[in-house]
DNA sequence: TAGATTGTTAATCGATTAACAATC
DNA sequence: TAGATTGTTAATCGATTAACAATC
């Protein structure tokens, strides 16, 4: 789409503007400088600036951003319009929780069906929507084609479970089960979410007691 | 303790590196070079040794790194020994699902206290562990001490919630609530997770066709 | 017009990679 | 000893910050 490269770190920024954004469009905020921005996101306003112009002139002299514009154009480049079609494999604890608890549409996906390998658990059903079995995994995909796929499986099943569902035609994972995710298809999307190395940084700080100016303190 | 600072991107990487080790020394594997590691976790060989430099020589000229050794020093310095107290706020689908999903003595932590705000679910239990109201919270602060809070409340109780125990004594922040919890004290740590920011790249990559070599894709 | 604030270029900073001497 | 691989310095790369001319 855009051919200028954009680079990574700008990319996993985008969320976060989005965020921002949306809650001082809620709060009936109609316009806001970059100045003031960065200092309730805690960046800087020239990070901010060259972030946006990556895309083009969002703002405007003198005047800073339009809110809901900027949101909307953000949200845009990210796809929240979008409705990919996923589905998620394995309802352990972890898999209701994130079948639930995340907002599907806010992210552009749409969340078509739950798999479970365990016949205890297929043939149930959560919030209304029905918990297949695995084994009906192909027929659903060749109908249905999902593009995302959402692994909340033991760390053992995930590889070949990623690797049969890319013969599926499913593009991206985002992947719960413990171990990194590590697929040869270089056109495949993988995002290893790792919520015990998230709380790992956080027993390092307790234990070295970073303390100092929020600017010098590097896990704030 | 450490006087030469470490920098916040070779502290994210700890946890990982800490994981792959685990992996290897369960598979028993002996010992690696930092080029068969490089591989297999998708790094330079540079980077490993440049990283693992920063504490100290773990390794050795011609043979490579003890892999049970350097693990066990790495999860030393993330401080996977330690104890630290926990505290689990709000139980609703995602706050069972940490409560419950996450290894917190693999993580160094102890989760000593679960609460939620709904007299329909305070009093009852998770996995044998009572939920309390959070009308206790000082009382239970007073006498526990907890170091670390773990937030899976509404996004607009947070920050009111993180204060308050802030004032009892609490170091460190685990925020699951929707937007950023932003605390004016630098001694505090807060560990912000937006599983939402993470799907969103996803989102992003599968409008972009993120296509080459995997070196060359940002996103993998 | 004067004031504000962007878009954009140039300077700085930090992180990654390459290279190689030290040494097991 | 010869081979392997680290520890470490120097070179490169990319990302962030500062500065300021353009312009609303």
């Amino acid at each position: 789409m855009a051919k200028q490269e954009i680079s990574p770190s700008v990319i996993r920024r985008l969320p976060r503007y989005y965020r921002f954004l949306g809650e001082l469009s809620a709060r009936g905020v109609v316009r806001i400088s970059s100045k003031e921005l960065s200092q309730q996101m805690g960046l800087t306003a020239s990070q901010i600036r060259q972030d946006l112009n990556c895309f083009g002139g969002f703002g405007q002299q003198g005047y800073g951003y339009n809110v809901s514009a900027l949101r909307s154009q953000i949200g845009q480049i990210l796809g929240v319009n979008e409705a990919r079609r996923a589905i998620l494999i394995g309802l352990g604890n972890l898999g209701r929780a994130i079948a639930s608890h995340v907002n599907y549409p806010d992210c552009g996906c749409e969340l078509i069906g739950l798999f479970d390998s365990n016949p205890f658990v297929a043939g149930r059903d959560l919030n209304g929507m029905p918990i297949h079995h695995t084994e009906t995994l192909a027929g659903f995909c060749h109908q249905e084609h999902p593009e995302l796929a959402i692994l909340c499986v033991p760390e053992q099943a995930a590889p070949a479970l990623a690797n049969q569902l890319a013969g599926l035609g499913v593009r991206a994972f985002w992947n719960f089960s413990h171990g990194d995710l590590r697929l040869n298809d270089p056109a495949l999307l993988v995002e290893n979410v790792h919520l015990a190395d998230s709380l790992l940084t956080l027993t390092y700080g307790l234990g070295h007691d970073i303390t100092g100016e929020p600017a010098d303190n590097p896990l704030r």
